[in-house]
DNA sequence: CTGAATGTATTGCTTGGCGATACGGCTGTA
DNA sequence: TACAGCCGTATCGCCAAGCAATACATTCAG
């Protein structure tokens, strides 16, 4: 399953500089150089890195060497070209340590676990997309849902329809319109009033439900996490497989566990 | 003319830049900026972060506000000083993602909980700290023990002690000595000497064991994942509560377990 | 009210970053 | 074996991009 399109503002390297003498070129090529990794699927060369940061080879060169001695980018393993580096990792902790909604998250999360075995995940909203930022294993896992950064779109995830349903619904719209609605399986909702209807529909409920839309044979609802003000800061969402649950009995089970610890987060902002 | 008015400005920046004339300094100082956040518990304004990335306050200002037009760095939420942003969590993914042992070692750590109820992990080797990079948490979990990106002390730490025997002595010795080595609870063993001798002991096990050294009540066993030439990439480490085992129980059923797992995953390097 | 923070904005000088170019070493293939 | 086409690496002169200094509007604490 091909992850939703990252953002990654391209060639804002050049455009930018003439309006903006505060844009350090050189600063936001380094980010292009480690965001050309967001469309790699296994090691890149030089010249990979060079066509997907939009930067001549010279440029790559000298921007690769930089973040190699400073750990952010690194050989890989056989020696055919680069991969991101661990020190990245460590910025990935500051994110996640210093982000005052992960850091009243966290308990309320584990907590969960105690009351149901299914997967749980806080994740963090970014308009078109929530990226998942916690995540606790259910027995049955696959690679992609276990790992901490994988983010997905906003419209047709039990999480991400979760944060919009928070929105007032024109902004929700603008959102889903902005996106590229996409199928990812045959039961994806790609209709913008549909998924309306559904956030509607959320709203009523206090809570999301998706299924099969994102991945075949899941089942999953969300719950926002919202600041005083009722803007989205992320969501908690619990996903299940449909040949243990029917829909309804998930939605019975799962729906006020999470809507609970919500409440318990929301308070805070 | 050597220039005496030049402020003692930026350490990393300027004495890299002479001798190398392939480093950029303003992307070296980008991720200056971003490291900032290493030494922060909280938010923090222009003048701190001009201070601990060791740039004046203009730097600071050209740079974090590319960053943040580019999403890696934000306002906190009450608008008091900054945060590290939601992108560089993208990073993360790709980190990950694309790291080969991580690849493969996912579905082994996923597969080793239906053995154990405790608290696995999986993290990545780098010389004076091992960095968690996979996490399933079992029951009772603190704060910074859900959290990837969190890095520990190879010479206290079960993971760390697993990677550090898998090395020639001098190598592993070296390392020990690099580090400044710090007392986390009044058991933690500061002599180098001593600590050589646990990795000898580890060596024999084949596993490495730590009691109440990083964390009081804490019990964990290691095991090195290497490559076939026997270099250490990283380590598998199951860690309980000593109040519910005997170091010796949880060694006698957390040890095989991880065993089989790391050989599982040593075997593809 | 004052003093010290904060974040923001402007400017002229110069050096740091630029891109073109060249090179030696692999790898696969003709 | 020779060649083509990558790879990563190294060098160099030009000049605009990045720099440090400076000023300013707010906000907050005492």
């Amino acid at each position: 399953m091909p992850d939703p399109k990252r953002p990654h503002s391209s060639v804002a390297s050049n455009f930018q500089a003439d309006a903006d003498r505060l844009f350090v070129r050189s600063a936001a090529r380094a980010i292009h150089v480690l965001s050309a990794f967001h469309e790699a699927d296994g090691p890149l060369s030089l010249s990979d890195i060079a066509m997907k940061a939009e930067i001549d080879r010279s440029a790559a060169q000298r921007l690769v060497h930089t973040l190699m001695t400073l750990g952010h980018i690194r050989r890989s393993p056989d020696d055919r070209g680069y991969l991101p580096g661990l020190r990245l990792l460590d910025h990935t902790h500051d994110t996640l340590r210093l982000d005052p909604v992960v850091q009243v998250a966290t308990p309320v999360i584990l907590e969960m676990r105690k009351s149901i075995a299914e997967r749980i995940d806080f994740s963090l909203y970014d308009e078109t997309r929530v990226i998942y930022a916690l995540r606790m294993q259910s027995k049955r896992e696959t690679f992609y849902a276990t790992l901490v950064g994988h983010s997905v779109p906003t419209y047709c995830t039990a999480g991400g329809r979760a944060t919009l349903c928070a929105l007032p619904p024109e902004e929700a719209r603008e959102i889903i319109n902005r996106f590229a609605l996409h199928s990812y399986t045959s039961y994806t909702n790609v209709d913008p009033d549909s998924i309306m209807n559904s956030l509607e529909q959320a709203r009523r409920d206090g809570f999301a439900q998706v299924q099969n839309e994102f991945v075949l044979g899941e089942v999953a609802i969300g719950v926002p996490v919202v600041n005083r003000q009722g803007r989205p800061l992320g969501a908690i969402h619990i996903a299940g497989s449909l040949s243990e649950w029917s829909a309804e009995d998930f939605a019975r089970r799962a729906a006020p566990i999470a809507q609970e610890a919500a409440r318990a987060i929301s308070g805070s902002f």
